[in-house]
DNA sequence: ATCTCAATCTTGACAGTGTCAATATAAGGC
DNA sequence: GCCTTATATTGACACTGTCAAGATTGAGAT
């Protein structure tokens, strides 16, 4: 129902009388709405989690391959669940209502996992190690999510252009270094 | 009210209740509560466009000094105008519902500008020539937007952080050239 | 088998919201 | 003075999330 009709869209009333339930019965399984909604959410960061895992899994792979498969799956991973992400990152859940603590108990680690890469790409030499690995680890999130944005919103770019952004964001990140 | 309530606060029954004239008087200026949210995207977008010019006509900066300052003030805007950022480019407007021909035709050409301007310094060395001039122009606002988004929904960045951000960024902008 | 208690569900109601239709008022040009 | 146009208003409708009070169910203990 999130992917159909959107974040906006779904409705605890619809979704009760597409379940075949009274309108309030979810209350009995959820405190609020914005429960619900951080509950898929946290779904969303679990399984955007094995995923990553799967990439560092891959002994094939070169670091500075592994950091553009990362970077590729993860706006990949944004927008083939357009509604999903929105609610993973955006401000219903954020900024809005607040993160149940259930959410933030697997948010945040996730956010923390992105800064321990980013340690370990710098040691390695694919990102530069010249900068504040959290500043870095900001910046270079931000331009995933940014990037991500961009295509859900459909805002100035569309997902054909997706490989050639991520080429390109993949090079800004790794321009200094001589092993490519 | 915008600022205060937020863009989900923004009601047009207390807007018109606080003008002190009756709920759907605001019909006949707007057609759509879509339509006033858009009016007001827009004069985000000519006060934004404003403040740029002046950066692009301080004679005393260097090339590489304007995109650093390019990326601090689109930053800091953002996040001293978050509800305004957030109509201006979130989903309310772009996804959800269908934005204005007016705002259309103000939002583009500051697109456009980005694109211009991007081809502008790869030409001046400011920024690597040897990416695609639209992807890259897609990447780098891909990164002021992320930053900017994620520091509006408060997520895992805040304003003490911002400038360093903005250094961070603008060393992966240019950290392939030679002048600094 | 019965009683108990907790989980689950239901109906009724309330205060909001955006929006349309029909109606009223005021102002300006001829 | 009249007519047109712009503007404002009230009533109503279909939604929304949420709470309170009561109904139903089912499992475990006695």
């Amino acid at each position: 129902m999130l992917q159909e009709m959107g974040i906006e869209g779904l409705s605890l009333r619809k979704l009760a009388d597409a379940v075949g339930v009274s309108r309030t019965a979810l209350y009995h399984h959820f405190k609020d709405k914005n429960a619900l909604l951080c509950a898929i959410a946290e779904q969303g960061f679990v399984r955007w989690r094995a995923q990553a895992e799967t990439i560092f899994a891959q002994d094939a792979l070169s670091n500075t391959e592994k950091l553009r498969q990362f970077v590729r799956d993860y706006i990949y991973y944004a927008a083939d669940n357009p509604q999903l992400y929105e609610l993973m990152f955006g401000r219903t859940i954020w900024k809005n209502a607040q993160p149940t603590d259930e959410l933030k108990a697997v948010a945040y680690p996730s956010f923390q996992h992105q800064v321990e890469m980013t340690r370990k790409w710098q040691k390695l030499g694919v990102l530069p190690a010249t900068e504040d690995t959290l500043r870095l680890s900001q910046v270079t999130w931000g331009t995933m999510h940014g990037i991500a944005r961009l295509l859900i919103d459909g805002i100035y770019a569309d997902r054909s252009h997706i490989d050639e952004m991520c080429e390109c964001a993949t090079h800004l990140f790794t321009q200094h270094s001589t092993l490519k």
